[in-house]
DNA sequence: GAATCGTTTCAAAGCGCTTTGGACTGTGGC
DNA sequence: GCCACAGTCCAAAGCGCTTTGAAACGATTC
């Protein structure tokens, strides 16, 4: 069932119907009220497509998910960031259009180009920039609304953004763990090509520092986050010389596997070692039942999806807006995993 | 720059550029390539919605996301599953639909139906069936091809699926811990609601009953699968007047908080208690670097995707294709986490 | 030289919607 | 009785592509 057959059935024209279903004042309500009945006992729906050559507007939002190779790691927020921002699409008609890349630069720029000349979006939103970044660029001059989630350092043109304060977190943390006394503060970090991640070292070294610490680079180390990266480098660190105090993690899944390198030799977390974690509040790795297991710094991804759902409407609906940018403040939730540095440590072998 | 201008600026029609682009045989090989050299120059890009509008294809495929309440698990599995399917989706120049929908049934009813009568995708992958699931009546009502991942029991009409062979799996899994002389095994399952987890506890209840052994309702539960559920429930057997001397897990973040349990009281995985879980391979949770550490029913959710993925093109491509059905064997994967029983028990209070 | 044929190209008719500009009512003011 | 004016409705022109049916053109055949 199309428009023309409706107007048909009804004798009504096509533009009185179209009128009718899309709320405009020029169709008087008896007329209104019999098309409304009509399509819905005929299950009418207006063909988006068609609809959307017409208007020009897709009426759905863009993300580029790049496909990782088997060994990589797929982007593992994306899930809770999509259902964050969900609520606002729904309510405003928009889906999400996702465009698949192989890890190939040329591939996925590719995809930014398609979806923006090709009319499939109305705007798109930026995951895991890097340090540098050549996707900001680019979107810049496709002339699409886009946000970007996270920022990008190395880019000095304005464009809009929302993102956690990474620096200011771990700075938070890191003096969190040098008030209760800690000297030897470990941070396993995620990649630090990400621009997240090199801010959240950024700040990390800045705490330490500001207390004239010189950051030692034995205890700083960047890996994709998984719970054996944890595991494994807590455990080297505390066979080590000179074993720290403190761990600071940039995701839960490692924090878990630095509790198990703790929990191995018998050390406490919170006594022994302390252990302070970034915890984007994935829905499936929540931090605790009730009452959370680590001291954290904390900000919900589906929060920022919400709100950078909330931006990127906002800049499609009027593209004159100058770029916005939204900077989240990371909680400092405060657990049993972090608490005063021991006088003196002592570890057995792993 | 659209068909218009180019046809002009080249001084031929609209139809020899179409037909020069798309691989028609009906245009000279002289007059194809000044084609395609004039496209790459100005860079043109046939848009698609309108492309869509004529030839009837949206060229993507749909999913829909039940955005799960706040305290609710948004599907872990998603990321992966996409990126799986992405390679053949890439090639073949589809995208992802991602439609959004409140967890309230009739909201994603409308999702699915949205996208079937607006001509927004060609087809459409379900996830995440459940014993009882509507929803494939109603996608074979709406006439849009579409693949299961996972099967629905309480279904008799023939539809097209693809899932892992989840009761033998369970089975197997079972087998091989009674093989080593468990008699109490506990099950941790997930929400048993879900299709999957339903046929796992079937699985592992034929292995036990096979053996002249009852389940033992205190030995069994479902859960949302998280590591938080997985230590509770593992403290609580552990301190119960008759524990399992093995656990069964759906999950490998489940088997991570087993574990956690089984340290916090000095208890040797693998040998004072024994645990083998399922493994999707998911990339942020990688079952161990190089060698795992879980005994685990291993099936890669990427393999599944990309399956299915073609499953659902080959369908769309022949619309007369009776119903495929794929059923895979998860691999038993044999780690350190399971051993033969202890012959006596002991348990420190957790 | 006319008829036939294959190759290459094109004009125009869709696809299903939105939206512009205009037409057609009935009302009230003068 | 005429004009202005809301209030309703409609025909038709897009939106940018694909695809049908036909035309133009040499080349080939008889």
């Amino acid at each position: 069932m199309n428009l023309k057959d409706l107007a048909e059935v009804l004798g009504v024209s096509q533009t009185t119907i179209s009128r009718a279903l899309n709320g405009y004042p020029e169709v008087s309500e008896g007329t209104r009220k019999r098309v409304m009945e009509a399509a819905a006992r005929y299950g009418y729906r207006p063909d988006s497509r068609a609809r959307s050559l017409a208007t020009g507007r897709s009426m759905s939002i863009g993300m580029v998910l790049p496909m990782a190779s088997p060994q990589e790691v797929v982007n593992p927020i994306f899930a809770d960031f999509v259902a964050g921002a969900g609520g606002l699409l729904v309510e405003r008609g928009y889906d999400v259009l996702l465009s698949l890349a192989s890890g190939a630069t040329e591939d996925e720029a590719g995809a930014y180009r398609s979806l923006a000349t090709r009319g499939r979006v109305d705007g798109v939103i930026l995951q895991a920039p890097l340090i540098d970044d050549w996707r900001i660029g680019m979107l810049q001059k496709l002339g699409l609304p886009f946000v970007v989630h996270g920022r990008t350092s190395n880019e000095t043109s304005a464009y809009s953004w929302i993102d956690v304060d990474n620096r200011r977190a771990f700075r938070r943390a890191t003096d969190h763990l040098l008030d209760l006394g800690h000297r030897r503060i470990a941070l396993l970090n995620g990649l630090e090509a990400m621009d997240f991640a090199f801010r959240r070292r950024d700040g990390y070294v800045t705490a330490l520092t500001a207390r004239d610490i010189t950051p030692d680079p034995a205890l700083m180390y960047q890996q994709a986050m998984t719970e054996t990266y944890g595991f494994a480098t807590t455990c080297r660190l505390l066979d080590g010389p000179n074993p720290p105090s403190a761990v600071l993690t940039s995701s839960l899944l490692v924090a878990l596997g630095v509790r198990r390198a703790l929990e191995s030799r018998g050390l406490r977390m919170g006594q022994d070692v302390s252990l302070v974690t970034h915890d984007d509040g994935l829905s499936y790795l929540p931090n605790g039942d009730d009452a959370p297991m680590f001291t954290s710094t904390r900000s919900s991804v589906r929060d920022v999806g919400k709100r950078a759902s909330e931006m990127l409407l906002a800049m499609i609906d009027d593209p004159t807006l100058a770029p916005l940018q939204t900077q989240l403040e990371a909680a400092l939730v405060l657990g049993p995993s972090s608490g005063p540095a021991p006088h003196s440590e002592r570890t057995r072998p792993c």
